[in-house]
DNA sequence: TCTTGACTCTCCAGCTGCCGGAGGTCGTAT
DNA sequence: ATACGACCTCCGGCAGCTGGAGAGTCAAGA
């Protein structure tokens, strides 16, 4: 019978944490003496106690090593819990190794520019929503005034506000000198009757959607563009949907010198 | 100015967090109300949001996230900071490859005897000891007895006593039929006169030594050594110096069938 | 104008795997 | 007898939130 300092020494596990597994059942001393609660152990508890520190450092929480140290539990379930392990480390290689390369990428955006970007891409599940929308070609996007006049006389005929921002959707993929195909969309709560030119319909959702604010009047937006796409082709993404813009905050639609504007600009990604 | 709820909405951040983070000073609201205490934001706060989001995403503690967001940070210090997280993220990259192969090792175990291995090996820093010992070729490990009686009887004169549990080391290097070469050494806490067959010395510790509890008599200690040289082998280490047998609890000398011992194997190891 | 009902507030507790410290008891050596 | 170390329990803290209780606030509908 040795005291938890001597057993300690053996088996260089701190007091600390032998009266914390003695606490969680997961090493319970041979023997606890009634009066000065004093804990006991055996020399042949260290082989368990090596037995939970293994498994620890193949990465089990503490109660899945006590599980694993239950008396009778088959090979194969063992076998299973090990294979999810095996998972769960190939995962989070996986996102170390992601991580690493936005590391890289920040680092090499920080040599060129030698300051921190301006702008920081998020990753985001973007819900559908509903929404009352004018589609149509524009020579190019600060024209876009038109269908938006289009889309807002229709709607404030019908006394409808919109529930949300509004926002752009940019369905050319290719870049274009002039003519884009520009669809602008105002989500809104109840049905609205649709016509010729308005569509009432439910935008479909992302789950992976790149996103990155830019604060500041539209004519600069160029750079939001700039930095978006970079980050999309730097960290292993491809484009997979049309562009949207999402009007946070604007002094009025259309307005492009408006310093307060704040503006969301939004890709749906893929992993290439 | 929008209030919290629909802040979270924007960002998708919960609002708990959203108040976390206003209380760690990550992220303030632009104003609370005085009576009410209600938190109202900006839209532009969203783009301090993206930065925090982004730089957790690249695994910087919220702490180090506060840091970097610090007016006037250079952009040398915003380097340095990412390079060492890189650094950091390597590190766990090679500590998780590491780990994904032991749970291999673990599974191939388990395929080859369908149950857990009534052994576990662990890595630990065994620091150096002050001994006395007795160093000499015998046929065959359990005979090093004439070894243990030459060093007890000296010291047993002399009234000194081991600090601690007694051990021999193995000192050849390749697997031999007959004639060992053993040293059996009492860790001792003062000094002691050294003798013609007697040395007196300081031990030294090993930073990586792999260790293994074997529970039971001492003829049995060879599965021990198998389990342990498998564990070395699968998991890219090799042996660096003489192995140690360990008596942590031990009938008398040399006793080989007593059930009851509990003997540690040990292994100084390094990376291959 | 009043009443809902949704929103928001401030605590407080809990998660994991311990670590540090306070204040008190126990065991052993001198 | 007395010191000193080893041991005990209980409390609080770490990170980064999450959940819940109980109470106050705001905006819209009757």
């Amino acid at each position: 019978m040795i005291r938890i300092g001597d057993f300690s020494k053996l088996s260089q596990v701190p007091v600390k944490t032998l009266r914390y597994y003695d606490q969680v059942g997961l090493l319970e001393p041979v023997h606890v003496d009634a009066s000065s609660g004093y804990r006991y152990y055996n020399y042949d508890q260290l082989a368990r106690l090596n037995r939970i520190l293994a498994l620890k450092d193949l990465g089990f929480s503490l109660a899945e090593v006590s599980r694993l140290l239950e008396e009778g539990l088959s090979a194969e379930a063992i076998r299973g819990m090990l294979k999810l392990r095996q998972a769960e480390i190939r995962q989070q290689l996986q996102e170390e190794t992601e991580r690493y390369a936005r590391v890289e990428a920040r680092l090499e955006q920080i040599e060129r520019e030698n300051s921190m970007s301006q702008y920081d891409v998020v990753i985001r599940n973007i819900e559908s929503l509903k929404v009352a929308s004018v589609r149509g070609v524009v020579p190019t996007p600060p024209e876009q005034g038109r269908l938006w006049r289009q889309l807002e006389g229709y709607l404030s005929n019908q006394k409808i506000k919109p529930s949300g921002p509004c926002l752009s959707l940019y369905h050319d993929e290719e870049y274009k000198e002039r003519d884009w195909d520009i669809e602008v969309c105002e989500p809104i709560e109840a049905d609205v009757q649709q016509s010729e030119y308005i569509h009432v319909y439910e935008l479909p959702g992302a789950k992976t959607m790149a996103c990155v604010i830019h604060h500041g009047p539209l004519v600069t937006i160029g750079k939001a563009y700039d930095a978006i796409m970079r980050w999309i082709d730097e960290n292993g993404y491809r484009i997979s949907g049309p562009a949207r813009e999402v009007y946070l905050r604007e002094a009025d639609h259309g307005s492009q010198e408006d310093p307060e504007t704040v503006t969301e600009v939004q890709f749906p990604v893929a992993k290439t």
